[in-house]
RNA sequence: GGAGGGGUGGUCGAGCGGACAAUGGCAACGGGCUGUAAACCCGUCGACCUUCGGGUCUACGCAGGUUCGAAUCCUGCCCCCUCCA
């Protein structure tokens, strides 16, 4: 797309699809004719936690918001509140964190920046630390900053307003979140901050302390939390329903295949920049029995793995998927073991969790019980069973549904 | 400073002297049905070892104690929470 040409209702409909909320449109408006006057590049905040990153589809959301602006040619921050982090968001009842070492910031700021440089252009986005700022500020000039707030304002936020009503307890410190967080709009001067709706409080502290300290209130920009794979629970880590960017193509591929039909269309507005009129058209295709679900699906997934790795690798994915999973037979590239052997025989448990398929023989045993083993697509249930090898043959070695393992012996030396 | 409540397996949450490795839900895992969809059904679910009959170890905040026997009772300690100041 040639973005440098779009007039700005092209401009504005292009930063809206997808967006869960802006404050406010007029503002907005405002900002992209003046840079189209101005030919002056708009900052666009948008933080992150300092702790270890291991991104996933539900942060791409916000981070593919990003990419957008820098489309139009503006100044993205990827800032690292490694700060702020000291304190830890109240969103989501986080505690005081440890502080981390400075070299642990700087390990997890290049951990960030080779997975969001899948996405964002490296070129145009400027990585910073809000520590550079923050942990500069004065005593003095905290309590200066925290004299441009009442309390009476920090506690309409409703996580704090929920915990008041519940006689939960509120700590000093985490009052203090939002204000660090405005802070920084401060200290760069943002045009723009970005992030999920549920920083919306967050956000507009940052429009009020921007004001109180002269300058013009940022415009916010809410991207939706995405629903993990299970549809139902935001897409967490600690849920174990997520899809990390850094996983395997084949893995990302068979993830979003295992997503509801329903949550799909969701994965469509949000990761994809297909327009929504291509995507109702699709809608429509599936529900009249035009198109097949599970096509649309694996289209999805297509798109989804050649963001994070390629074309082709997205291509070999689906390959391997339909190979593997449809047509029921084993990858065409599988792991490969050669085991030596000491005696004529191996029990099948101890093959198991010696290729690490198992953490223990214990697991492996169970596993085998409950139909979930199998040699050369033969299902083995007995738990004590010994393979007596041929030592030229190799095996093919399938444990649950998706490890593959091709095994050959040799003689113990 | 005072008064009270509580800490159980990945999680929520029962148990409140023996039959407790600890009910149940959720999550997870494996299988079946399918489109690795949903829904549904079955099984596993502290760890390890097992000749599949079992066995060993570790566990109900920490440390001691009472008892033949404690997650359950007592003492001390630590931590969390609430209310009043």
């Amino acid at each position: 797309m040639k973005t440098n040409d779009m007039t700005i209702d092209e401009q504005m409909a292009y930063l809206l699809k997808g967006a869960a909320d802006v404050i406010n449109e007029e503002e907005l408006r405002k900002k992209l004719e003046k840079s189209q006057r101005t030919g002056k590049p708009l900052t666009v905040k948008v933080g992150f936690d300092p702790t270890a990153p291991d991104l996933h589809l539900g942060h791409t959301v916000l981070i593919r918001k990003m990419k957008h602006f820098q489309d139009l040619g503006h100044r993205v921050i990827f800032l690292i509140g490694d700060f702020t982090g000291l304190i830890g968001d109240p969103t989501g009842r986080n505690k005081t964190r440890p502080p981390l070492s400075r070299e642990a910031i700087l390990s997890n700021a290049e951990t960030y920046k080779k997975q969001v440089f899948k996405i964002l252009d490296a070129e145009k986005t400027v990585v910073d630390f809000n520590s550079r700022w923050l942990g500069a500020l004065t005593s003095e000039e905290w309590i200066r900053l925290c004299a441009k707030y009442t309390v009476a304002r920090m506690l309409e936020r409703d996580e704090y307003a929920k915990r008041m009503a519940n006689n939960q307890p509120i700590s000093i410190h985490e009052l203090l979140y939002p204000l660090a967080q405005a802070y920084d709009s401060v200290a760069l001067q943002a045009d723009f901050e970005l992030g999920g709706t549920d920083q919306k409080f967050n956000l507009l502290v940052g429009r009020d302390i921007q004001r109180e300290y002269g300058l013009e209130p940022q415009v916010l920009l809410m991207t939706p939390i995405l629903e993990g794979l299970d549809g139902v629970e935001k897409m967490s880590k600690s849920l174990k329903n997520y899809v990390g960017i850094m996983e395997a193509p084949e893995e990302i591929f068979g993830k979003v295949m295992s997503i509801t039909d329903q949550l799909m269309w969701r994965y469509y507005e949000l990761l994809t920049d297909l327009p929504y009129s291509a995507i109702e058209k699709m809608k429509r295709e599936v529900e009249s029995g035009a198109a097949h679900p599970m096509q649309v699906k694996a289209d999805l997934a297509y798109r989804v793995v050649s963001d994070f790795h390629s074309g082709e690798a997205a291509e070999h994915a689906r390959a391997h998927f339909s190979r593997v999973f449809q047509r029921r037979e084993d990858p065409e590239e599988m792991l490969e073991f050669t085991i030596p052997l000491t005696g004529n025989e191996i029990q099948l448990a101890d093959l198991i969790s010696q290729v690490q398929f198992a953490p223990s023989k214990s697991e492996a045993r169970r596993l085998i019980k409950s139909g979930g083993v199998s040699i050369d697509g033969n299902k083995v249930e007995d738990p004590t069973f010994a393979l007596t090898p041929d030592r030229q043959s190799e095996l093919v070695l399938r444990v649950g549904k998706r490890k593959f393992g091709k095994v050959k012996f040799t003689a113990a030396g």
